[in-house]
Formats: C-alpha cells, sequence, structure tokens
DNA sequence: CTGAAAGCGCTTACAG
DNA sequence: CTGAAAGCGCTTACAG
C-alpha cells in the first residue's frame, strides 16, 4: 500500500490539507493557483482519496446499497443494471448484495450495508418482517423497497400490480377452452407470492372457475420449484391442461420437465408465465408473459430513493402488468389432450 | 440516524472503549462479566459498528470487490452469484460493479472499489490496459483476474483455455460436412475475443479449411451484434452452412434473427456457442456449446485471491472446456441448404 | 483482563 | 482565499 494521503499531497502541491480538501471536493473558495498545484500533485501521486475517512467526517458516502432476491433471477439481474447505471449517472456508487432468497442473508448484507455508512438503500425484502429492516427504519436510514414489500412496514415502494395482467392470462386460457389451470406459486412469505395468487384465484372466480387446491403448487421462486411443480400438477386425478407460472425461473424449471415429458407446449399444453425474459420469445413456441416494465421500476426506485435522501416522503408507485401472448398459448384446446395426458 | 457508537454502547456497559472494541472483535483477553455485559448491550441497542472507522484505524475491511464486464450476461451473473457465497463463507462482503462492457465506468469502479479500501478485487478486466488496473497494482492491492486477462500485467487469475473445445466444435462440424463456418467474434480488445478467434482459425487449420475474412464477424459480446452478424454472414456470396458464436448473449441475438429470417436450426443452419446457459439445452432444438465449469472459476478465483491477500503468490489457473453437442448441430448438412439460403 | 491515549485520513466551522 | 485545530468512530500497542 504505497497510498499518499490527503497531507502527502498537500505537501507536494505546497498547501495546507484543508486546502487540499476543497480543491478535491470542489469546493468554490479556492484560488486557481491552489487548484492548479493540487491536481498536478493528485496526478503525479495518482492520488485516490479515502471514501471511509470522507465518510467518516462527512456523513455522507455517495455509495447506495442494492439487495436483491436473486441476482442469477434475470429479472433481478436487468433490474441491478437498470438502478446501477441509474445511480452511477446521479454520482452514486451501487453496492450489490445478494440475499439468495435466503432471510439469513438477506439481513446479513442489511447490516453489512448499514455499518458501511451507504446514504440509502433499496431492497426486494426477504420474508415477513426482520429485525433487520426494522434496524433499517429506527435508524431511519433513507430506505426504498422494490418488487416487494412487507406489510405494515411505512417505506415507499415501486410494485406491480398482478391483477390487471392475470386476469387478462385467465380470461385468455378460458376463452381457449382451459378450465383446469395449473398454478405454479410463489412462497407466500413474500408479498409477491401472495399477490399473485390472490389476484389468479381472483380471475378465476371472475370467469366463473372454482379454485381446486390440487391445481396449486406452492414452490419457492427458484428453477427446481417448478420442476416439482409439474410432476405434482400432472399427477393428480384430472390434471391441468395449462400451466402458470409466478416467476420466470420456475417457468424454466417447469419447461425442462414437460420437454421430458414428450408434452408439445401450446398443443399438449398451454404455458404462461410472469416476467418477460428477453429469450422467452425465442423459445420454440415463444412463451406468453404477463409483464412489466423493469427499466421503468429501477428507473422510480432510484428516483424514490433520492426524494427519500433529500427529505422527502415520497408515494409509492404500483405499475400495471399486461399479458403478451405467444405460442405457448396460443391454440383452442384440443380434444386429445385430455387423453395424452392419461398416459403420462 | 440514531446510530449509537462504540462510546455509548462501553457506558451502558459499563467498561471502557477498549475493552467493548475487544468484546466485539473477539480478542481473547475479555472477562466473561464483560462479554456479557457488552453483549447485552449491544442487543439493547441494536448495535450495528461503524464499519468505515473500523476500516480506517485496522487497514482491513473484510470486504471484496467483484467488477463484472456485464452482469446481464448469465454466465457473470453465475459468476458473481458463486463468487459472492464463497465470500461470504469466508466472512467477506462482497461489493459488486458492473463494467457493462465500457472501459469508462469499469475505471471508475476500480477507483471506487480503492477508495473504499476493499481488502482485495477480482475483476474481469476490460480493454488492453488502463491506468485504474496499474492503479491497483501500484498500490499493492491483492487483485485476481477473472474470465479475462490483460497481457503483461502479471496478476494471478482464473481463465478458460478455449483450444480444446473450440476445436472439437469445428471437427464436429466439419465432420458433418460444413466446409463454411461463420464465426461471430468477440471484442479484439479483450483477451478472450481474441484467444477464442485465435483457437477458431487454428481449428480452422487443423481441418484443412482456411480463413475466409468474409466469414468472421467482429461482436462485442452483447446481443444485438449477433444480430447484425447474422444479417452480415448470411449475405455473402457464398454464406455459412454453420454459424459458430463466441459468447452466449451474442448468441441469443443470432438465434433472433435466424428465427425471423425462418431458418430451421440445426436442419437448415447448424448453431454452436459458447457458454453453457442453463436455458439454452431448453431451446427447441437445444444449443450446442464449448462449455467450462462457472463454480470451479468462482470458487477458484475466490481461492486465489485469499491466497494472495495472505501474501501468496498462487500460480494461475486454466480451466479446460469442452464440447456439448445438441439438436442444433446434431444433423449432417442437407443438400437443399444452400438453395433454401440463396433465397433469402 | 482492563483502561487511557494516540491516531487512522479526512472535513469543516472558525478566525484571519 | 487559506490554515490550525478539532473530531468523525473505531483499534491497538502500552502500561498496569
Amino acid at each position: 500500500m504505497n497510498n499518499a494521503t490527503l497531507k502527502d499531497l498537500a505537501a507536494l502541491a505546497g498547501v495546507s490539507p484543508a486546502t487540499a480538501s476543497r480543491v478535491l471536493s470542489g469546493h468554490p473558495a479556492t484560488s486557481a493557483r491552489a487548484r492548479q498545484a493540487v491536481e498536478a500533485a493528485v496526478r503525479e501521486l495518482d492520488f485516490v482519496p479515502n471514501a471511509q475517512a470522507r465518510a467518516l467526517r462527512s456523513t455522507r458516502s455517495d455509495t447506495i446499497g442494492l439487495l436483491v432476491s436473486d441476482i442469477r433471477n434475470p429479472f433481478f439481474a436487468d433490474l441491478a443494471h437498470t438502478i446501477e447505471q441509474a445511480a452511477l449517472n446521479l454520482g452514486y456508487v451501487t453496492l450489490l448484495g445478494n440475499a439468495n432468497e435466503n432471510t439469513q442473508q438477506h439481513d446479513r448484507y442489511i447490516n453489512a450495508l448499514i455499518s458501511r455508512q451507504v446514504d440509502g438503500i433499496i431492497v426486494a425484502p426477504q420474508g415477513d418482517s426482520s429485525d433487520a429492516i426494522k434496524s433499517l427504519t429506527s435508524r431511519s436510514i433513507p430506505t426504498v423497497f422494490v418488487d416487494r414489500i412487507i406489510p405494515g412496514v411505512d417505506v415507499p415502494s415501486v410494485t406491480t400490480d398482478s391483477d390487471a395482467g392475470i386476469r387478462q392470462a385467465v380470461s385468455h386460457l378460458v376463452g381457449l377452452g382451459h378450465d383446469r389451470i395449473g398454478y405454479i406459486a410463489g412462497p407466500q412469505t413474500v408479498s409477491t407470492g401472495r399477490d399473485r395468487l390472490s389476484s389468479f384465484t381472483a380471475a378465476l372466480a371472475a370467469n366463473g372457475l372454482t379454485v381446486d387446491p390440487d391445481l396449486i403448487f406452492y414452490g419457492n421462486f427458484q428453477a427446481a420449484s417448478g420442476s416439482a411443480a409439474v410432476h405434482a400438477l400432472l399427477s393428480v386425478p384430472h390434471p391441468p391442461t395449462a400451466l402458470f407460472a409466478a416467476d420466470s425461473l420456475m417457468a424454466v424449471g417447469a419447461l425442462a420437465v414437460v420437454h421430458r415429458l414428450g408434452l408439445q407446449i401450446g398443443v399438449d399444453i398451454a404455458i404462461v408465465t410472469f416476467d418477460d425474459i428477453e429469450w422467452f420469445a425465442l423459445l420454440d413456441p415463444p412463451l406468453s408473459v404477463v409483464s412489466h416494465s423493469v427499466e421503468d421500476m429501477g428507473r422510480i426506485a432510484v428516483e424514490l430513493l433520492v426524494d427519500v435522501m433529500n427529505g422527502g416522503r415520497p408515494k409509492s408507485v404500483c405499475q400495471t402488468s399486461e399479458l403478451i401472448i405467444r405460442g405457448s398459448s396460443a391454440h383452442a384446446i384440443l380434444p386429445r389432450t385430455a387423453e395424452l395426458r392419461g398416459s403420462n
């Protein structure tokens, strides 16, 4: 560590540390002479200021924390990307944590971010409540929830209203003749898991169908549970002719099993999923999805956070969702479907 | 910010700040009485130590930096995930930066990580050389390169040897009758872009083919360039019957255009790509890939970094790659292919 | 095992 | 416009 300090820099430039500090931070009260001398010294020493010391003294770190649920989920990878870019444009560096859909890791990262004095945190919260989240609010660290919320915790959020898209999807499937739709639910400990399931059951009712508990499988938003769901749902006495997955990763797991069973998607079985991942449109047949804008969600999350950091009390934003129909649910149900499935 | 400090904590526990600090850091020289008092006070105050102050004093932050090229690339998302998990197990928090395949952002993040006093950095370097990377080495900050390297910069690395896999792929395609293989290259400013292209041309030579410059398109590892590549490669006078993409994102872009042109993959045109992304096996037909283990790469990167942080001088590791044949390149070339392509 | 004291690298009123 | 001085919240020899 040959790290030069502000003192070294000031000595080389022939000014006091105070003046050097002012030049570095763009304080207006500096002479052209001082500015030039300090800037030359910065170049000569390859000086990089110690952000920790600066943060310790000034109580701002120009850093925000972002905690996502699962970085391997393309939805969160895209979200992380847009948030990080938006923050960078505003001069903030983003520290990204990955909870890996794990409550303990989630709490650990929250504490790590608190202890690093981030200026604000954007988090897709894990679980129902958490001591770590309470620490966040009790310290009045600017916080914004993204994608998910925790009921009863008063924090601005950007979420998606699943109602519209899911209702369109169910009506669409019913219109094709499906009256038994298997639903691969997310975990009920997560707000999006709960919301999407209740949107789904409401949509069934709106279409004159009743909820059959056999046709609901509770997954955990990760791929393996989507695979398990297909095995379970297709082995009930009167199996579904359509599947609806509450997120893209479970859809991937479901797809793998459906292929392995030799079922032809869009013909033997219809599939619709939540979240429009780029390559879903490249599958054969392409996947029908309930979609919402990741870019908007990321951008709005940063806007809300900046507002909170500036002392504002912004209102939460709820985006709408909509159905995009593609080949995986394009055809009316075929008579042979029921027989075919009987043989599995 | 109701943040309690170590002084508050010590006062509540009835000990000195020094003793409180020792208890928190697990120093052996503490009495059971002191430990209990401090631990009770920690709970009462919901105390989270200020990591910045600690790092400032002790010159270690228990934080490592990870800078990837593009977090939306599933390869890097997986890599980030394995590195972050491995680091967490060793007690390190990972700060993730995303260069977005952009040299300027790359340098900016390096400086941000330096200034936050990370204990070490794992980086997939951007470009040929960079002042930021020089700062890293001149400060002797423990650094490990992953996936990519910078020639002439003496830093331990984990990379993939593309030779074996690419040679297998070319032999495989030639065996199916392809003698005009279009290559979608990565940027030649990046080591993996260069290595894979030279492996490819060597493999052509080994199979008795010569390099036709018309059949090489230079992309940038992102999806849009894969799309552009297909347009360009299929419009040369004597177009290729097989395509080989140097990374998964360019393959995704290529796939989209191939579909749009109505070409049947595996029949009208063979496709092979670098990087085995989970869902490539779910496509219809599934994609043949040249693959290497992301998990191993991540794990080894962390091991190397820990070794460097402990003062070691570990040797670089180079993983081998291998071909996985799937439906996208399963069939021998058909006579009708040439005609079909003539009509596009 | 414990505490008083110095100091990590910065910033920021304060006085000039 | 500039500098001396205090202090942000910790850790760590040092002495006991």
